[in-house]
DNA sequence: CCAAAAGTGTTCCATCTACACCCATGT
DNA sequence: ACATGGGTGTAGATGGAACACTTTTGG
């Protein structure tokens, strides 16, 4: 198939990586495996498998979020290529890492049955194998990169959200307090975010607004480039 | 060598492709050569080669930057893994693209005796091979995004370069006009660069004064990370 | 009535933008 | 002398940061 200058070329071992991204309403935490194979069976990692010769990259990172933990349909992101010659302690891989960003709660059903797969606070992560750790930083960087310039943190929250939880979820992913005057002005100032008659009353006896995240405002101002914060 | 859990997997082949971008005063331009090897042999192309099994991914791209164009230690950065199924019409390929800049003028001896390298205006690319004109596209993008938050242009202009030449730079990667009271001031704010006594008198009669890149008082502010433009 | 979280405006300061004239010099 | 590009300052607008009190309601 492959044609004769191709043909003395080294082929390598190709994987996918997911850091996967969740928000408890205060703390973001990412989703970790208990490895099932050698090297390292039963350490800590991130959620991986290796891309098939007839499959997208792209393609084999759904596929194996899919297959590890039940999850289809969420936003995903390439991250970064990890390829390093002893970055696996067993041969020549190399990885190209994604991370995903989820609802914690609207998914919780998935993950429960499944995998042996388990959420940790960000702050108090496990020791995880190989280079994996190091994916973990740079996707953290990413996303808050990502997240002052674009609406995904939405996917982290459920479709109905209270400018509180909002305001966490940005003080989560920024590790810093924000003045919650300043932030309900400055998000509510983009209009992409639609304010509902229904209350969510749990966490506060005076009970904060619902939202929604108007995708069509977004998508309307997408052109010129904003800044969320 | 390999475990047993890792005989199954296919292998792939691994290849590096370079964007590599110059700036010759006035325009941003990128180097391409033309294609030596089946398929597409004679088109042109991006700096390319394969990543052997027992080399670190960026070093495969340090390599093949200097066999392609016989430049070394120059600002490379990895950009993004391209990883779809027929990307290459003779086989499975993934490629890593990496992007590098360099000025022109001191690389061009290097250049000249060698390889069928050329040069292009970014506005007057050919019609490029397989993936690698979305390569450039994101490249390009990238740049932008780098470039406001690091002092990487410098890499693109001569180790003494003048004020005027800094704008140009600017304006070429940004592809719209800066004031250059406004520019001036917020670059010198900065307190990266070092003016020197000397003048450039090729370009006006008047001359202008060189600045050089202080990398140390840069170092000194990174910590805090800080806006170009 | 009290505790706990939600909601709401204003002032100040820093930064960005727009804008025009004089300077130095080679021909 | 004049043409060419280099160098400089200010005023107005904008956006971000700091800051405190009132509202609601369940217990």
């Amino acid at each position: 198939m492959d044609i004769i200058e191709y043909r003395n070329h080294d082929r390598i071992l190709l994987a996918v990586d997911c850091i996967i991204f969740g928000f408890d309403g205060r703390k973001l935490q990412a989703l970790c495996i208990k490895r099932g194979i050698d090297p390292e069976k039963g350490r800590w990692s991130l959620m991986g498998g290796f891309v098939d010769c007839n499959e997208d990259v792209d393609t084999a990172a759904s596929r194996v979020l899919k297959q590890r933990t039940g999850l289809a349909d969420i936003y995903m992101e390439q991250l970064y290529c990890f390829g390093d010659v002893r970055r696996d302690s067993a041969g020549r891989v190399v990885s190209i890492a994604y991370f995903s960003l989820i609802n914690i709660e609207a998914y919780s059903e998935q993950l429960q049955d499944n995998h042996e797969a388990r959420w940790f606070d960000l702050e108090k992560m496990p020791s995880l194998i190989f280079d994996h750790e190091q994916m973990v930083v740079i996707a953290k960087k990413r996303l808050r990169e990502k997240v002052a310039t674009h609406p995904i943190g939405f996917a982290l929250l459920p479709e109905k959200f209270t400018l509180p939880q909002l305001q966490n979820l940005y003080e989560a992913i920024y590790e810093s307090p924000l003045d919650k005057r300043n932030f309900a002005r400055k998000i509510l100032s983009l209009g992409i975010l639609n304010k509902l008659t229904e209350k969510e009353k749990q966490s506060s006896r005076k009970g904060a607004f619902y939202y929604i995240f108007d995708k069509d405002k977004y998508s309307a101002l997408e052109q010129e480039g904003l800044k969320f914060t």
